[in-house]
DNA sequence: TATCATAATGAGAATCGTTATCAGTTAAGT
DNA sequence: ACTTAACTGATAACGATTCTCATTATGATA
Protein backbone atom coordinates (compact mmCIF):
# COMPACT_ATOMS: atom_id res chain seq x y z
CA UNK A 1 0.00 0.00 0.00
CA UNK A 2 2.74 2.12 0.89
CA UNK A 3 3.87 2.19 -3.21
CA UNK A 4 0.93 3.02 -4.17
CA UNK A 5 0.43 5.96 -1.76
CA UNK A 6 4.14 6.98 -2.67
CA UNK A 7 3.80 6.61 -6.48
CA UNK A 8 0.66 8.66 -6.49
CA UNK A 9 1.63 10.88 -4.57
CA UNK A 10 5.32 11.25 -6.49
CA UNK A 11 3.34 11.89 -9.86
CA UNK A 12 1.52 14.69 -8.44
CA UNK A 13 4.55 16.40 -7.40
CA UNK A 14 6.38 16.24 -10.14
CA UNK A 15 3.29 17.41 -12.09
CA UNK A 16 2.71 20.02 -9.84
CA UNK A 17 6.16 20.55 -9.81
CA UNK A 18 6.46 21.04 -13.70
CA UNK A 19 3.74 22.95 -14.10
CA UNK A 20 4.86 26.14 -11.42
CA UNK A 21 8.56 25.78 -13.14
CA UNK A 22 6.46 26.92 -16.37
CA UNK A 23 4.36 29.27 -14.79
CA UNK A 24 7.11 31.00 -13.07
CA UNK A 25 8.31 31.70 -16.70
CA UNK A 26 10.98 29.37 -16.49
CA UNK A 27 11.68 26.88 -18.98
CA UNK A 28 11.90 23.26 -19.34
CA UNK A 29 15.44 21.59 -19.42
CA UNK A 30 17.33 18.15 -19.31
CA UNK A 31 19.47 19.09 -16.12
CA UNK A 32 16.49 20.91 -13.96
CA UNK A 33 14.25 17.29 -14.95
CA UNK A 34 16.90 15.27 -13.41
CA UNK A 35 16.96 16.95 -10.07
CA UNK A 36 13.06 17.32 -10.03
CA UNK A 37 13.03 13.37 -10.75
CA UNK A 38 15.45 12.14 -8.01
CA UNK A 39 13.61 14.47 -5.01
CA UNK A 40 10.53 13.42 -6.57
CA UNK A 41 11.50 9.74 -6.32
CA UNK A 42 12.80 10.30 -2.42
CA UNK A 43 10.56 10.72 0.25
CA UNK A 44 12.76 12.24 2.85
CA UNK A 45 15.88 14.57 3.35
CA UNK A 46 18.73 14.37 0.66
CA UNK A 47 21.78 16.75 0.40
CA UNK A 48 22.52 18.59 -2.17
CA UNK A 49 25.95 17.31 -2.88
CA UNK A 50 24.18 13.93 -2.74
CA UNK A 51 22.32 14.91 -5.37
CA UNK A 52 24.96 16.16 -7.24
CA UNK A 53 26.55 13.09 -6.79
CA UNK A 54 24.28 11.14 -8.41
CA UNK A 55 23.37 13.05 -10.99
CA UNK A 56 25.60 12.20 -13.52
CA UNK A 57 25.94 15.12 -16.08
CA UNK A 58 24.66 17.45 -14.32
CA UNK A 59 26.94 20.04 -12.70
CA UNK A 60 27.17 21.11 -9.17
CA UNK A 61 25.93 24.70 -9.82
CA UNK A 62 22.79 23.67 -11.67
CA UNK A 63 21.57 21.60 -8.71
CA UNK A 64 22.08 24.42 -6.00
CA UNK A 65 20.30 26.45 -8.67
CA UNK A 66 17.72 23.94 -8.98
CA UNK A 67 17.18 23.50 -5.25
CA UNK A 68 16.75 27.66 -4.69
CA UNK A 69 14.32 27.60 -7.18
CA UNK A 70 12.20 24.86 -6.31
CA UNK A 71 12.41 26.28 -2.78
CA UNK A 72 11.50 29.60 -3.63
CA UNK A 73 8.56 28.15 -5.21
CA UNK A 74 7.32 26.57 -2.27
CA UNK A 75 8.21 23.21 -3.88
CA UNK A 76 10.91 22.34 -1.81
CA UNK A 77 11.81 22.22 2.12
CA UNK A 78 15.01 22.69 3.74
CA UNK A 79 15.02 20.76 6.70
CA UNK A 80 18.30 20.82 9.62
CA UNK A 81 19.21 17.18 10.29
CA UNK A 82 22.31 18.56 12.94
CA UNK A 83 25.06 17.44 10.21
CA UNK A 84 26.91 19.66 8.57
CA UNK A 85 24.78 20.29 5.34
CA UNK A 86 20.69 20.75 4.95
CA UNK A 87 18.67 18.16 3.76
CA UNK A 88 15.83 18.67 0.71
CA UNK A 89 12.71 17.17 0.51
CA UNK A 90 9.93 17.83 -1.60
CA UNK A 91 6.78 19.83 -0.20
CA UNK A 92 3.70 18.11 -1.19
CA UNK A 93 0.70 20.43 -3.04
CA UNK A 94 -1.65 18.75 -0.47
CA UNK A 95 0.14 20.22 2.70
CA UNK A 96 0.73 16.38 4.25
CA UNK A 97 4.06 16.60 5.82
CA UNK A 98 6.71 14.94 8.23
CA UNK A 99 8.59 16.21 10.72
CA UNK A 100 11.95 14.27 12.02
CA UNK A 101 13.73 13.05 15.23
CA UNK A 102 17.11 12.04 14.73
CA UNK A 103 19.94 10.46 17.05
CA UNK A 104 22.06 12.72 18.42
CA UNK A 105 24.39 10.13 18.70
CA UNK A 106 24.81 8.32 15.56
CA UNK A 107 23.08 10.49 13.12
CA UNK A 108 20.19 8.19 12.27
CA UNK A 109 16.94 10.31 10.66
CA UNK A 110 13.45 8.78 11.25
CA UNK A 111 10.24 10.60 9.55
CA UNK A 112 7.39 10.60 12.01
CA UNK A 113 3.96 11.96 11.55
CA UNK A 114 1.62 13.40 14.95
CA UNK A 115 -1.75 14.55 14.32
CA UNK A 116 -2.40 15.86 17.78
CA UNK A 117 1.08 17.43 18.27
CA UNK A 118 -0.04 19.33 14.67
CA UNK A 119 -2.67 20.35 15.79
CA UNK A 120 -1.17 21.94 18.87
CA UNK A 121 1.28 23.47 16.88
CA UNK A 122 -1.47 25.26 14.73
CA UNK A 123 -3.30 26.85 17.00
CA UNK A 124 -0.32 28.84 18.27
CA UNK A 125 -0.30 32.52 17.73
CA UNK A 126 2.14 35.18 17.90
CA UNK A 127 0.74 38.70 17.43
CA UNK A 128 2.69 40.63 14.78
CA UNK A 129 3.42 37.35 12.87
CA UNK A 130 1.64 35.80 10.16
CA UNK A 131 2.70 32.07 10.84
CA UNK A 132 3.07 29.97 7.61
CA UNK A 133 4.52 26.82 8.58
CA UNK A 134 6.42 25.06 11.28
CA UNK A 135 9.45 22.28 11.83
CA UNK A 136 9.85 19.78 14.54
CA UNK A 137 12.85 18.60 15.24
CA UNK A 138 12.63 15.37 17.78
CA UNK A 139 15.85 14.59 19.28
CA UNK A 140 17.27 11.43 21.48
CA UNK A 141 19.16 7.81 21.24
CA UNK A 142 17.66 5.47 18.65
CA UNK A 143 17.94 1.60 19.64
CA UNK A 144 21.00 0.67 18.40
CA UNK A 145 23.39 3.63 20.52
CA UNK A 146 21.29 3.03 23.28
CA UNK B 1 10.51 42.02 36.57
CA UNK B 2 12.20 40.75 33.45
CA UNK B 3 15.57 42.49 34.72
CA UNK B 4 14.69 40.14 38.18
CA UNK B 5 13.93 37.25 36.37
CA UNK B 6 16.66 37.24 33.84
CA UNK B 7 20.05 37.77 36.47
CA UNK B 8 18.25 35.08 38.52
CA UNK B 9 18.60 32.40 35.86
CA UNK B 10 21.85 34.00 34.49
CA UNK B 11 23.46 33.41 37.75
CA UNK B 12 22.34 30.10 37.96
CA UNK B 13 23.36 28.86 34.54
CA UNK B 14 26.92 30.27 35.54
CA UNK B 15 27.23 28.98 38.46
CA UNK B 16 25.80 25.81 37.16
CA UNK B 17 27.79 25.87 34.25
CA UNK B 18 31.37 25.88 36.07
CA UNK B 19 30.36 23.67 38.53
CA UNK B 20 29.47 20.92 35.37
CA UNK B 21 32.90 22.15 33.73
CA UNK B 22 34.95 21.64 37.03
CA UNK B 23 33.13 18.06 37.47
CA UNK B 24 33.95 17.42 33.66
CA UNK B 25 37.80 17.30 34.64
CA UNK B 26 38.10 20.81 33.07
CA UNK B 27 40.15 23.25 34.35
CA UNK B 28 39.16 26.80 34.93
CA UNK B 29 40.54 29.73 32.63
CA UNK B 30 39.91 32.82 31.82
CA UNK B 31 39.64 32.59 28.41
CA UNK B 32 35.84 29.92 28.43
CA UNK B 33 34.99 32.28 31.23
CA UNK B 34 34.89 35.08 29.01
CA UNK B 35 32.98 32.62 26.80
CA UNK B 36 30.16 31.40 29.67
CA UNK B 37 30.10 34.84 30.92
CA UNK B 38 28.67 35.87 27.17
CA UNK B 39 26.20 33.65 26.93
CA UNK B 40 24.91 33.72 30.39
CA UNK B 41 23.82 37.63 29.49
CA UNK B 42 22.23 36.34 26.48
CA UNK B 43 18.87 34.92 26.35
CA UNK B 44 18.35 34.02 22.91
CA UNK B 45 20.74 32.56 20.24
CA UNK B 46 24.34 34.20 19.55
CA UNK B 47 26.56 32.96 16.84
CA UNK B 48 30.18 31.53 17.03
CA UNK B 49 31.70 34.48 15.08
CA UNK B 50 29.53 36.91 17.03
CA UNK B 51 30.59 35.62 19.92
CA UNK B 52 34.70 36.04 18.49
CA UNK B 53 34.19 39.28 17.85
CA UNK B 54 33.06 40.62 20.74
CA UNK B 55 35.47 38.94 22.87
CA UNK B 56 38.59 40.74 22.45
CA UNK B 57 41.48 38.85 23.08
CA UNK B 58 40.04 35.35 22.94
CA UNK B 59 40.87 33.41 19.83
CA UNK B 60 38.41 31.93 17.89
CA UNK B 61 39.69 28.10 18.01
CA UNK B 62 38.84 28.87 21.72
CA UNK B 63 35.24 30.21 21.06
CA UNK B 64 34.63 26.65 18.96
CA UNK B 65 36.51 25.17 21.56
CA UNK B 66 33.84 25.93 23.93
CA UNK B 67 30.84 25.73 22.56
CA UNK B 68 31.21 22.38 21.50
CA UNK B 69 32.34 21.59 25.43
CA UNK B 70 29.24 23.45 26.50
CA UNK B 71 27.27 21.79 24.17
CA UNK B 72 28.41 17.95 25.34
CA UNK B 73 27.62 18.92 29.01
CA UNK B 74 24.15 19.66 28.02
CA UNK B 75 24.65 23.81 28.59
CA UNK B 76 24.10 24.90 25.12
CA UNK B 77 21.68 24.21 22.50
CA UNK B 78 22.63 24.61 18.77
CA UNK B 79 19.69 26.43 17.02
CA UNK B 80 19.10 26.55 13.42
CA UNK B 81 17.59 30.26 12.29
CA UNK B 82 17.82 29.49 8.26
CA UNK B 83 20.60 32.08 8.59
CA UNK B 84 24.33 30.69 7.03
CA UNK B 85 25.57 30.03 11.01
CA UNK B 86 23.76 28.08 13.79
CA UNK B 87 23.20 30.29 16.98
CA UNK B 88 23.69 29.08 20.07
CA UNK B 89 21.95 29.99 23.81
CA UNK B 90 22.10 28.37 27.05
CA UNK B 91 19.86 25.95 28.24
CA UNK B 92 18.35 26.88 31.76
CA UNK B 93 19.24 23.51 34.29
CA UNK B 94 15.70 23.96 35.26
CA UNK B 95 14.08 22.28 32.18
CA UNK B 96 12.52 25.70 31.06
CA UNK B 97 12.91 27.11 26.92
CA UNK B 98 11.53 28.47 24.67
CA UNK B 99 11.61 28.12 20.70
CA UNK B 100 11.40 30.46 17.77
CA UNK B 101 9.60 31.86 15.40
CA UNK B 102 11.67 33.45 12.34
CA UNK B 103 10.47 35.98 9.19
CA UNK B 104 11.10 34.18 6.50
CA UNK B 105 11.53 37.34 4.31
CA UNK B 106 13.91 39.63 6.52
CA UNK B 107 15.13 36.93 9.17
CA UNK B 108 13.94 38.96 12.22
CA UNK B 109 14.15 35.59 14.74
CA UNK B 110 11.66 36.39 18.34
CA UNK B 111 11.81 33.54 20.80
CA UNK B 112 7.91 32.02 22.27
CA UNK B 113 6.59 29.92 24.45
CA UNK B 114 3.26 27.84 24.33
CA UNK B 115 2.72 25.38 26.88
CA UNK B 116 -0.24 23.57 25.30
CA UNK B 117 2.20 22.98 21.99
CA UNK B 118 4.76 21.70 25.02
CA UNK B 119 2.28 19.32 26.54
CA UNK B 120 1.63 18.06 22.94
CA UNK B 121 5.18 17.43 22.05
CA UNK B 122 5.82 15.58 25.42
CA UNK B 123 3.08 13.05 24.51
CA UNK B 124 4.64 12.07 21.64
CA UNK B 125 6.33 8.30 20.86
CA UNK B 126 8.57 6.61 18.76
CA UNK B 127 9.08 3.44 19.28
CA UNK B 128 13.20 2.50 19.32
CA UNK B 129 13.86 5.69 20.22
CA UNK B 130 14.35 7.48 23.37
CA UNK B 131 13.53 11.15 22.74
CA UNK B 132 15.11 13.24 25.21
CA UNK B 133 14.82 16.94 23.83
CA UNK B 134 13.03 18.59 20.89
CA UNK B 135 13.18 21.71 18.39
CA UNK B 136 10.15 23.73 17.04
CA UNK B 137 10.87 26.80 14.28
CA UNK B 138 8.08 28.38 13.23
CA UNK B 139 8.20 30.56 9.95
CA UNK B 140 5.96 33.35 8.71
CA UNK B 141 6.10 37.20 7.79
CA UNK B 142 6.65 39.81 10.81
CA UNK B 143 4.87 42.94 10.49
CA UNK B 144 7.03 44.76 8.91
CA UNK B 145 7.47 42.61 6.15
CA UNK B 146 3.73 42.11 5.31
C1' DT C 1 57.07 26.30 46.94
C1' DA C 2 59.09 23.56 43.00
C1' DT C 3 57.74 19.95 39.91
C1' DC C 4 55.03 17.84 36.57
C1' DA C 5 51.39 16.05 33.57
C1' DT C 6 48.27 17.68 30.69
C1' DA C 7 44.46 20.87 29.71
C1' DA C 8 44.14 25.05 27.23
C1' DT C 9 45.55 28.54 24.22
C1' DG C 10 46.03 31.53 19.70
C1' DA C 11 47.67 31.89 14.97
C1' DG C 12 47.08 30.12 10.96
C1' DA C 13 46.35 26.31 7.55
C1' DA C 14 43.03 23.24 5.78
C1' DT C 15 38.44 21.67 4.80
C1' DC C 16 33.63 21.83 3.80
C1' DG C 17 29.33 23.47 1.98
C1' DT C 18 27.60 27.09 -0.64
C1' DT C 19 27.55 31.11 -3.76
C1' DA C 20 29.28 34.00 -7.50
C1' DT C 21 31.43 34.44 -12.25
C1' DC C 22 31.54 33.87 -16.91
C1' DA C 23 31.73 32.31 -21.53
C1' DG C 24 29.27 29.17 -24.21
C1' DT C 25 24.63 26.58 -25.02
C1' DT C 26 19.80 25.98 -25.66
C1' DA C 27 14.73 26.62 -25.23
C1' DA C 28 10.91 28.74 -27.14
C1' DG C 29 8.23 32.82 -28.94
C1' DT C 30 8.24 35.48 -33.28
C1' DA D 1 15.55 30.88 -39.22
C1' DC D 2 16.13 34.73 -35.83
C1' DT D 3 16.34 36.61 -31.39
C1' DT D 4 16.24 36.94 -26.61
C1' DA D 5 16.99 35.48 -22.35
C1' DA D 6 17.05 31.40 -19.53
C1' DC D 7 20.23 27.81 -18.73
C1' DT D 8 24.44 25.40 -18.45
C1' DG D 9 29.14 23.41 -16.33
C1' DA D 10 33.77 24.60 -14.87
C1' DT D 11 35.92 26.92 -11.65
C1' DA D 12 36.98 30.73 -8.54
C1' DA D 13 35.61 32.92 -4.34
C1' DC D 14 33.50 32.88 -0.04
C1' DG D 15 32.11 32.25 4.89
C1' DA D 16 31.82 29.04 8.59
C1' DT D 17 33.97 25.44 10.92
C1' DT D 18 37.68 22.22 12.04
C1' DC D 19 42.46 20.91 12.39
C1' DT D 20 47.52 21.53 13.52
C1' DC D 21 51.03 22.73 16.31
C1' DA D 22 54.18 25.16 19.10
C1' DT D 23 53.60 27.52 23.46
C1' DT D 24 51.41 28.66 27.93
C1' DA D 25 48.82 28.03 32.09
C1' DT D 26 46.38 25.21 35.55
C1' DG D 27 46.15 22.66 39.54
C1' DA D 28 47.37 18.40 41.74
C1' DT D 29 51.39 16.40 43.98
C1' DA D 30 55.72 16.03 46.31
MN1 LIG E 1 3.81 19.64 11.20
MN1 LIG F 1 9.69 22.97 23.87
ZN1 LIG G 1 11.74 14.06 5.86
ZN1 LIG H 1 16.24 31.72 21.65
Amino acid sequence: MSTAIDSHSTKDWTGFAEQQISEAGLRHSSPRQKVIDLLAGQDCAVTALEMDARLEGVGRATVYRAIEQLEGLGLLQKVDLGASAYGYEKVDPSGHHHHHIVCDSCGLVRPFEDESMETAIHEVRQSGFRIKGHEVTLHGTCQDCA
